[in-house]
DNA sequence: TCTCCATGAGTTTTT
DNA sequence: CTCATGGAGA
């Protein structure tokens, strides 16, 4: 039995539940991930369950990795036949399946937000809007919000929605919404349908199941409605994606929709208890919980819990560079520190001290690969040549490089196709021969182009063939051009790394059959829903993070920055203050050894200097009253020590300041009263330490 | 059609 | 401060 050998019997009794409805409440660090797929591994090892019929649910593309090869760690071989996936690929491939019953073709396009988002921008200039009260960015959160299950329609966006859905079907493109409520859709109103994936999927676990929404539960609850078998994990201390319409509220409905066996996971494999008392400390303060203490075998020393209260915004980062020097020097390795910050704008001044002291970082999250201007535009360009009536793609790379064809160009080509019900290349035969110029040249020039590619491509070998592409089209002059002006050398990177995933479709063994064209198709299903494509791993920097980003995640030192009233937490009503709550307590208990707090009265945001209050989180955390001692010993230890940079100073005549440089025994202090900045020595009688 | 300035807004993010 | 957007003018 060594599947359950290295569990609690927390962890033992919530694996061998096997069948029927159960939920786990898994605190942060208790196994919550083990477990699952410790049970995944007993039920086809211990319980003949044919893996073909257990679909897990995950909450990213990484989870989904991750867990594939920690269930093959346990059972070998059969975890590849286990439905691993996330929820929108999963609706995908059962819309790829099933989507004809709803109007729309097979080969539907998946379209991503920043796609959506250009849509609804050319809408409002179809229909003539204005953009002041609901610019089409606000439209589209609210049609996205609306189509997740939350909120209603109304008005503006009701308007454009309707155009926007009626556009998609026409293109015969889904979003990434429509993939679930399509998908919905198709369950409720087909029932052979559902009964098919009832039968084919009889045992369902739900990884991460607080950050889960209205609509997603939907679906998931009609799937196991037939056989019942339905395992969930979640923390509701950990929901923290309630803005984009992640509902706690389903933890707490599953048990009543379902008649659920209900384990809870307590002891945290992670932390030491110095850490996690503080952490219980602080989410006791939220009302609305299902209560659980974590507590841990380590206790750890409150010595490593470091609250950094300082005066100016200089001294924040300079005390994280001085801190993770030391820490290194003792043993720590770069990426065993996490620096965490609830909005991406705090980092800018970490990340330059880093690099000022050499120290390596990588940044999490930042800006997906499939995002990035240039991959898109390839992606255009393959997708276009694949499908020369696809006018979406066509207006994205017409005028790249620049062609001399604009919006007035393209508009009139198709107006005069729409009015004689021409294909595209017929449209640009007709515009050209109707009336002639440089640019109807050009857009001849392109067709031509773009026919010979269609030829290559059916006979080239995918990688080959997108650096030829590349070539002819001028496409990559262009961006090395770019790269030479904006010193974007990147760009040309991510080009070539786009190329390393064709490679993969082009030698992937399931795949061998099929054609390039199909190759594609499959590959941009994958692709399209997978964030992790192009990011490097194995970089031994500190990293730098969102608290959102590093969810599910461990660090031995983590220092959670800016914690300051207005900023952690951001400005908020009593009921998201709750949420703000969690989002501190994720990262508190991403650590496993050390924690730093860190904040600063005066902090420089948006290029001005703002003052802050400390964050009521740092109070809450060390509530008990053996850790207010501790905090208040340290003080007066530090006050014997000669005055440095980032110390708060008292001056007889001018006030309270701090000092911002020293050189030997003059030092500079920035003085709070009227901002001025003077030089005084260090051991001037009329200047003590606050 | 492109380029240059003024203006304004400014969480969290995956799919 | 920094980025995106929109309008004016070349």
């Amino acid at each position: 039995m060594s599947i359950l050998e290295n569990l609690n019997e927390q962890q033992i009794a919530a694996v061998k539940q096997v069948e029927g409805p159960v939920i786990v409440f898994a605190g942060a660090g208790t196994g919550k991930t083990k477990t699952l797929t410790s049970r995944i591994a007993y039920m086809i090892s211990e319980k003949n369950i044919n893996p073909k019929n257990i679909l897990a649910i995950t909450f990213n593309k990484k989870a989904t990795n991750e867990m594939r090869e920690r269930i093959s760690n346990l059972c070998g071989e059969e975890a590849k036949y286990v439905t691993i996936s996330t929820i929108h690929s999963f609706c995908a491939r059962i819309l790829r399946q099933t989507i004809t019953k709803l109007g729309y073709e097979k080969n539907f396009e998946i379209i991503d937000d920043d796609d959506a988002n250009k849509l609804i921008n050319e809408l409002y200039k179809e229909l003539d809007l204005s953009r002041k009260y609901f610019s089409p960015k606000a439209a589209y959160n609210i049609i996205s919000a609306y189509k997740n299950g939350i909120g209603e329609l109304n008005g503006v966006p009701k308007q454009i929605y309707d155009h926007y859905q009626k556009s998609l079907k026409e293109n015969n493109q889904v979003d990434f919404d429509d993939l679930l409520v399509l998908t919905e859709e198709i369950f409720t109103s087909f029932p052979d349908v559902l009964e098919h994936f009832q039968n084919k999927y009889q045992y369902i676990l739900v990884d991460e199941f607080q950050d889960t929404n209205i609509i997603q539960y939907s679906i998931i609850k009609l799937l196991a409605l037939k056989h019942q078998n339905i395992f969930v994990v979640g923390d509701d201390d950990q929901s923290i994606y309630s803005f984009r319409g992640a509902n706690v509220g389903n933890m707490y409905q599953f048990s009543k929709d379902f008649d659920a066996k209900l384990f809870k996971l307590t002891q945290n494999y992670r932390s030491t208890n110095a850490i996690l008392k503080g952490s219980n400390n602080l989410i006791s303060h939220n009302l609305k919980r299902e209560k659980k203490e974590l507590y841990s075998e380590n206790p750890g020393s409150l010595q490593d819990i470091v609250i950094h209260d300082a005066y100016y915004y200089e001294d924040e980062p300079r005390f994280i560079v001085d801190e993770i020097k030391k820490l290194v020097r003792n043993g720590y390795d770069y990426k065993d520190i996490a620096i965490l910050y609830r909005t991406n704008v705090i980092s800018r001044n970490i990340e330059l001290a880093l690099i000022e002291n050499g120290i390596p970082y990588v940044i999490y999250g930042g800006f997906a690969f499939l995002k990035r201007k240039e991959i898109k535009d390839v992606i255009s360009y393959l997708k276009f040549i694949m499908d020369s009536e696809n006018i979406f793609h066509f207006k994205r790379i017409i005028n790249l490089p620049a062609r001399g064809i604009g919006d007035k160009t393209i508009e009139k080509l198709l107006e005069g196709k729409e009015a004689k019900g021409l294909t595209l290349f017929e449209a640009i035969d007709e515009l050209h021969s109707s009336s002639a110029s440089s640019k109807t040249e050009a857009l001849v020039n392109f067709k031509n182009l773009i026919i010979s590619l269609k030829e290559d491509f059916d006979t080239m070998q995918l990688p080959d063939f997108y650096e030829h592409m590349l070539n002819v089209t001028g496409y990559l002059d262009y961006i090395k051009e770019q790269a030479l002006e904006d010193e974007e050398t990147h760009r040309i990177d991510n080009i070539q790394e786009f190329k390393s995933i064709l490679v993969q479709l082009e030698t992937r063994p399931d795949l061998q059959d099929l054609t390039s064209k199909e190759k594609l198709l499959v590959g941009f299903d994958d692709v399209i829903l997978d964030e992790t494509l192009g990011t490097k791993q194995d970089v031994n920097g500190v990293v730098l993070s969102t608290v959102h980003s590093v969810k599910g995640l461990e660090f031995k030192v983590v220092f959670v920055t800016a914690l300051e009233e207005g900023i952690f937490p951001s400005l908020k009503n009593d009921s998201e203050i709750e949420e703000e709550r969690r989002i501190a307590y994720v990262a508190f208990t991403r650590a496993k050894e050390k924690v730093y707090m860190t904040c600063v009265s005066r902090r420089l945001i948006y290029g001005r200097v703002v003052l802050n209050q400390k964050s009521r989180f740092i109070t809450e955390y060390i509530a008990s009253q053996d850790w207010k001692e501790h905090l208040e010993e340290k003080k007066e230890a530090a006050d014997n020590t000669p005055i440095k940079t980032g110390d708060k100073v008292v001056h007889f005549n001018f006030g309270e300041g701090i000092v911002v440089s020293e050189n030997n025994a003059i030092i500079q202090v920035l003085f709070d009263k009227d901002h001025s900045l003077r030089k005084i020595l260090r051991n001037h009688p009329s200047l003590r330490k606050k």
